[in-house]
DNA sequence: TGCATTTTAGATTGCGCGCTCTAAAACCGA
DNA sequence: TCGGTTTTAGAGCGCGCAATCTAAAATGCA
C-alpha cells in the first residue's frame, strides 16, 4: 500500500540508546542521532516523534535490556547469592566500562528527571522495583536463616539501593576494582553477620 | 584611576552558584545568569571570563561553603560522633531541600566531569578528601575502640563515601526521611558492631 | 498501468545560544 | 579640569540547534 521502511526500527533504537547513554540528553544533537542511527532527519521524526520522545523510548529499552533482565535472572537464585551476584556483575561491568558511560538510568535521574515529571516517574518506578528486589531477597533470606537479622529487611533494601547508586556514581569517576569492591564488601558483610539466628519456623 | 565596580563580586558569584546548582550547566543560559546576578552580560564576561570559567569558580565556591566547611567542623568531634553528625546533617538538609537541587558536586560529577578532564579532576579531588575524612575517623575510632574492627578502615571509608553518594542521588528523587535514614542506619550499624575489641594499646 | 500512501533526501526555518562590539558613564591622578 | 582607564549598557554577531517543508522515490491495490 505504501513505501516500506528501509531501516529496522529496533536497530535504530539501540543506536539511539548508545548515543544518549554516552553523551546524555542535552549534549546529543538530533544530527548525531540520525547519523548514528543510519537514517535521515526526516525518518527520525517520522518514526520516533521529537527528540524527547525518542529519549523516552531509548530509556525504556535500556531499562528493559539492563535492569529488568538482570533482576529477572537473579530472582531464580537463593537470596544471598542473588544479591552477591547482582553486585558482582555491576562491579565487573563498571570496571570494564572504559567509556565511563555509567548507568543510563542514573544519568537520567540526575540530568532530566529533576526537571521533568514524566521522567521522574519513570526513574522512581525503576528504583522502587530494585529496592523491592533487595527487600524481598532480605526477607526470604532472613526467614531461611541465610541472611542476618540485625537490620530489618526494609533497611537492608534501602541500604543496598543506596550502595548501588553510590557505586554507579563512583564507578564513573574512579572505576578501580579495589574501590568498588571495598564499597560492596562491607555492605554485603552486613548480610552475613555472625548473629544469624535459626531458620524461622514459619514460612 | 578607573571606574569602580558597581556590584559585589562575591554576591554575584553566590547568585551564580544558585543558578548552576538549580539547573545544572547546560540548562543555565548566560542571560539567566546575568539576570540573577544582577549584572549585565558584558560585566559578567569582564569579571568572570566565559561561562565555563564562571561555572568553575561557582563550583569551587560551593565546595568551599559546603564540603570543606562541613569536614572542618566535624573533624573536631570524636570520630564516631563526627560520622553520625555528618550524615545527620546531610539527611536533614536533603529532606528540607524542596527545590530538589541535590549536591552541586554530585550533579557536576554526572553532568560535565565525564566529558571534561579539568572538572573530573576537581570532583575526584573532593571525593578523595571525603573518603580520607571517613577513613581517618575509622582509623582513630578503631584504635580507641569506639568503632568496630570487623571491616578495615579503608573499606569503611569506601563504604561511607558510596553511601553518601547514593544518599545524595536518592534524596533528589525520593526525599523521604524514612528512606534516607533507613539507608544510613545500617551503614552506621557497621561501625557499632558488638565485636568491638579493647582499645589499641599503641596510638 | 495508474493511484493513493508512505518513506526518503536534502534544503530550509526560526530561535536561542555564547559571546563580542560600540559608546557612554564613572572614576582618579596629574 | 583633563586624560587615561575601566565598567556599564544594550544592540548585535555567527552558529548550531530542534524541527519542518518540498519533492522525489518506492511500494501495493485497483
Amino acid at each position: 500500500m505504501a513505501r516500506p521502511r528501509e531501516f529496522d526500527e529496533e536497530v535504530a533504537l539501540r543506536a539511539a540508546v548508545e548515543c544518549f547513554w554516552e553523551r546524555g540528553y542535552e549534549a546529543t544533537s538530533v544530527r548525531d542521532l540520525a547519523t548514528r542511527m543510519g537514517i535521515t532527519n526526516a525518518s527520525l521524526y517520522n518514526a520516533f516523534g521529537d527528540k524527547r520522545s525518542l529519549y523516552r523510548r531509548a530509556l525504556d529499552r535500556y531499562v528493559e535490556l539492563s535492569f529488568s533482565d538482570r533482576v529477572g535472572r537473579f530472582q531464580a537464585l537463593p537470596p544471598r547469592e542473588a544479591i552477591g551476584a547482582f553486585f558482582k556483575e555491576i562491579v565487573d561491568r563498571s570496571v570494564e566500562d572504559t567509556g565511563r558511560r555509567g548507568c543510563m538510568l542514573v544519568n537520567s535521574a540526575l540530568e532530566i528527571a529533576p526537571y521533568d515529571p514524566e521522567f521522574q516517574c519513570v526513574v522512581t518506578k525503576v528504583l522502587v522495583q530494585v529496592e523491592a528486589f533487595f527487600r524481598q531477597c532480605a526477607m526470604i533470606g532472613q526467614a531461611e536463616g541465610t541472611i542476618a537479622r540485625r537490620q530489618s529487611a526494609e533497611d537492608i533494601g534501602r541500604l543496598l539501593l543506596g550502595v548501588l547508586l553510590g557505586l554507579r556514581v563512583l564507578a564513573r569517576h574512579r572505576p578501580e576494582r579495589a574501590l568498588l569492591e571495598g564499597l560492596v564488601r562491607p555492605a554485603l558483610a552486613l548480610l552475613d553477620d555472625a548473629t544469624v539466628g535459626a531458620p524461622d519456623p514459619l514460612v
